[in-house]
RNA sequence: GGGCGAUUAGCUCAGUGGGAGAGCACCGCGUUCACAUCGCGGGGGUCACUGGUUCAAGUCCAGUAUCGCCCA
């Protein structure tokens, strides 16, 4: 017998070991079927499980044990990335405690120790997927920095270096000053933040005592400015453009240029230019072919460029130094207050440098073409939509992408240098020297590039790498394309435009076919969760709580498309009541020997309270498929979720309650049998959202024959040939039921209190109704008689209408007959108001000669049911007064 | 400044041109033998505003306001 309650802690290690001792999750297993294959968007090794991996995972897990369930050879694939930076970084963090840093190791050392890290500690994410209930193939897990994964990526850097799509070049790339290593535009976060904007007078040479000001945000960069720049339609400057001025301090002279870049709405509309260090300053270089000089060495200290008595400054010593001695030049015209938006590190926290380097970069606009066209012919498609154009618009900017890092955890980059730098790009060091003995004519040392490749390269590749590639697997063959990725949309830049990129490049075909981007999940306020404000909710804490059925089927009942999730605890509280109010609706069924039988056909039942709910089952059942389809995770949720509490429990439970206490043991054995089968097939459908529940009730009241839940079959065929009878015969029963309720409630007749109730005017189906249901209308309705009747309605009786007949409760000497009356009144104005409603569309000559017919009839009969529903309740007041 | 999205019950949100919905909260009643993590009933709406299209608009279009996000 099952215990009151559920209790998730005691159900959901078991369940899941038992799933994965029983090889469940891996694929294969239906070597026929066809595939449906997930990769995860691999977590970071470092990570642990937040909300948004909460959401993203049971999405994912919905869609594969659905799959798995309607037949297909299902395989989600699992792994992690190894997050370059932020895993060096915790294994920096470690070694800061003991007092030494990466270099007092060296390299090999020091990523021996990142690879020991990794082995204790690198599983953190993996486990807690397990928690909710994740059905990944945990026997192919794989890692970025595993062998087969980094064969793949020097194969991949070879080749599209050999294509001319790998090139190295100096650029300016965001530079760190505190992890010494470029970063990309996505790890820059832009802050808001009050600076100041500084006025300074640059001498105009040839020309005594005029000066062109200019405005600048970061006067440091003074000292490597090689122009200023004025708009060519801007009458101001218009004769200064082609003379030069005098940089002050550096004591050069600069060129002074027409370019639109200067905004003459802004600061004084000159504006000085330093290429080698801001990105807009770096394009006008280029058109104007200045010179670039960097002033900055890897910390951001000014370095040889400057003149003596700045170097070695720190650029925001070298600021301060820099407006001091402009004013004392009186060269400094003002400063004014200025809100703007200056970059951070968003692993180390400091302001970003734009930096000159030489870097590595892949051509990401000749890659991108295929994937823009893929997405415009719908070869692969975003759901929803609309973020499509999120996709072009960054697809459209797309530039270099800088894929060197200054770190050592990562894919050392496969290109070795000559002694007068010449590169040779080979998948082996031999290679490389083979091809520099040729080069050279003999031996040559080379120096291998120190740098390692940004992390996003190797997952780019996640998609055909996990699956064996550059090997022709089996898998490979089988399982790419893959199906969908589930992802949100911080990350379309991060995953799918590169994954699309490289899918397209080396596999010739799109790496998914489906890119599904749900919501972020926020706090209740709305607020993005950071740890910073503090506002994290904690899944496993959930878990511990509520169980994971809880907050998954909180999650995928929120998880509507375009809209952001607020998450709450009451809500999964509420879903965990759920969880117990199913668990309970089982065990009512257990409790009355509700055995399922593999044999029993629903469609043969007699009852038409068993149809009833054998129509309902199929109708939530084609909701639930279609819900997750489309990607509607929350009609799904909400479907599944109203048949178990709304129909089942409320009242197929209800229903079932007086034939099994009855003597009838025809109707109370189909009545079991029945039962038992509607909960076998509610369990299947939820199987999806909430699998540990719906496998422990499945296990404990053996509706397998067997074989567990999740390797069942996900139900098929409809069954409305049950409904014999007419269907409105059980859901006017309920309604019925409803309005007697409502009427009493309204009465304030207590429920302890059995009273009569009258049927006037009763056509076939509700005479029919009444005599075949009548114990359960008497037992639901707290009723003491029930009968039909044509007479005239007793003195002192409640009355309601329900479609063409009169209910009647006598209730003489109980009910206040004002009350009463101003009940019926109040009746009677709704209905006048939806009346005249009806006559307001039916007189209009447009709506008779251009709306549907069927639309037309509709109305027809509305008014006409609203008509004699007033009709009977104008007669009903009238025998009050 | 550019782009995208949102605005529906007290709160959080569904609603895909033809009868305004759910969950939570609230109020009333209830310890009926599955479940008080529960049951029954109830109140609560100018669908942000203005205009347009349409026989018909919460739904489509335009504008306004407010809020949010992304990008510069």
């Amino acid at each position: 017998m099952l215990s009151k309650t559920y209790t998730p802690s005691e159900v959901e290690y078991r369940q899941y070991d038992n799933w994965e001792s029983g090889g469940t999750f891996l694929c294969g297993q239906k070597a026929e079927a066809d595939p449906y294959t997930i990769v995860i968007p691999p977590p970071n090794v470092t990570g642990s499980l937040h909300m948004g991996h909460a959401l993203n995972n049971t999405l994912q897990d919905i869609l594969i044990r659905f799959r798995r369930m309607k037949g297909n050879d299902a395989l989600w694939q699992p792994g992690t990335d190894h997050a370059g930076i932020a895993t060096q970084m915790v294994v920096e963090r470690q070694l800061e405690v003991e007092g030494k840093s990466r270099h007092d190791l060296g390299r090999d050392a020091f990523i021996d120790r990142i690879w020991n890290w990794r082995e204790e500690s690198g599983g953190t994410i993996i486990e807690q997927l397990r928690r909710l209930g994740a059905s990944c193939d945990w026997s192919r897990e794989r890692f970025t920095m595993d062998e087969g994964l980094s064969a793949a990526v020097k194969k991949v850097f070879v080749q599209l270096y050999r294509e001319g799509l790998i090139y190295r070049d100096k650029r300016l790339v965001n530079w760190d000053p505190k992890l010494h290593t470029a970063i990309s535009d996505l790890e820059v976060e832009q802050r808001e933040t009050n600076g100041n904007l500084w006025y300074f007078k640059y001498p105009i040479e040839g020309k005594d005592n005029q000066y062109l000001t200019v405005a600048t945000t970061r006067p440091e960069t003074l000292l490597g400015d090689t122009a200023v720049a004025v708009h060519p339609e801007d009458e101001r400057y218009s004769n200064l453009i082609g003379k030069s001025c005098r940089l002050p301090i550096a004591d050069r002279s600069i060129a002074i240029v027409a370019d639109e870049y200067s905004d003459p709405e802004k600061g004084s509309g000159a504006v000085k230019i330093t290429p080698a260090h801001d990105f807009n300053d770096f394009e006008v270089g280029r058109r104007h072919n200045l010179e670039m000089i960097n002033i900055f060495d890897r910390n951001a200290r000014l370095n040889e460029n400057v003149p003596e008595d700045y170097q070695g400054l720190d650029r925001f010593v070298a600021r301060d130094k820099v407006v001091a001695h402009m004013e004392s030049l009186g060269l400094l015209e003002k400063v004014d207050d200025n809100e703007m938006t200056v970059p951070y590190g968003d692993r180390s926290g400091v302001v970003i440098e734009p930096w000159l380097t030489d870097q590595w970069f892949v051509d990401a606009k000749t890659l991108a073409e295929p994937a823009v066209r893929a997405i415009k012919e719908g070869r692969t498609k975003f759901v929803p939509k609309y973020w499509e154009n999120t996709y072009f618009e960054w697809m459209k900017n797309i530039q270099p992408w800088c894929v060197s890092r200054q770190i050592w955890w990562g894919h050392q980059i496969p290109a070795w240098f000559g002694p007068d730098g010449e590169i040779f790009v080979e998948l082996t060091e031999a290679e490389a020297l083979t091809s520099a003995q040729k080069f050279y004519g003999k031996p040559t040392d080379l120096s291998r590039d120190q740098d390692v490749l940004d992390t996003w390269f190797s997952s780019s590749l996640w998609p055909f790498s996990t699956l064996g590639w550059p090997a022709e697997t089996p898998e490979l063959n089988k399982y790419y394309p893959t199906d969908v990725l589930v992802t949100g949309f911080d990350i379309i830049f991060f995953w799918v435009a590169r994954m699309m990129m490289m899918g397209l490049h080396f596999m010739k075909e799109v790496p998914f076919h489906t890119v599904y981007i749900h919501a972020l999940v926020r706090d209740e306020k709305g607020q993005k969760m950071s740890k910073s404000k503090g506002n994290v909710m904690d899944p496993l804490e959930l878990i511990d709580k509520f169980g994971a059925d809880a907050l998954r089927m909180t999650l995928a009942a929120h998880a509507a498309q375009g809209r952001d999730i607020k998450l709450s605890k009451n809500r999964v509280e509420g879903y965990r009541n759920f969880a117990t109010k199913l668990w309970n609706a089982a065990r009512f069924c257990e409790m009355n020997g509700c055995v399922y039988s593999p044999s029993f056909d629903p469609t043969s039942c007699k009852l038409a309270v068993n149809q009833w709910i054998g129509a309902k089952v199929s109708e939530t059942a084609s909701q639930v498929e279609a819900g997750i389809s489309e990607y509607r995770f929350n009609e799904a949720a909400g479907a599944i979720y109203q048949f178990t509490w709304g129909t089942f429990c409320d009242w197929y439970l209800e229903f079932a309650k007086p034939i099994f206490q009855n003597d009838e043991v025809a109707a109370a054995s189909e009545t079991r049998a029945t039962a038992a089968w509607a909960l076998r097939q509610l369990l299947l459908l939820l199987h999806p959202f909430m699998p540990f529940i719906s496998e422990e009730l499945w296990e404990k009241l053996s509706l397998g024959d067997g074989t567990l839940l999740i390797n069942s079959d996900w139900p098929t065929g409809r069954v409305e040939s049950m409904l014999k009878n007419d269907n409105q015969d059980m859901d006017w029963v309920v309604r019925l039921i409803s309005q007697v309720r409502s009427v009493r409630a309204a009465m304030n007749v207590p429920p302890s209190a059995k009273i009569p109730l009258l049927v006037k005017n009763a056509g076939e189906m509700e005479a029919e109704a009444v005599s075949a249901h009548g114990a359960l209308i008497m037992r639901l309705a707290r009723l003491s008689a029930l009968s039909l009747t044509h007479d005239d309605v007793p003195e002192g009786a409640a009355q309601d209408v329900l479609d063409s007949v009169t209910l009647i409760l006598p209730l003489a000497g109980v009910i206040d007959l004002d009350q009463e009356k101003a009940r019926l009144e109040k009746e009677i104005s709704k209905l006048d108001a939806d009346i005249r409603k009806y006559d307001g569309k039916l007189s209009n000559e447009g709506f008779l000669s251009k709306a549907p017919k069927a639309v037309i009839e509709e109305q027809k009969s509305r008014r006409q049911e609203a008509t004699q529903s007033r009709e009977q309740i104008e007669e009903a007041l009238a025998r009050f007064t």
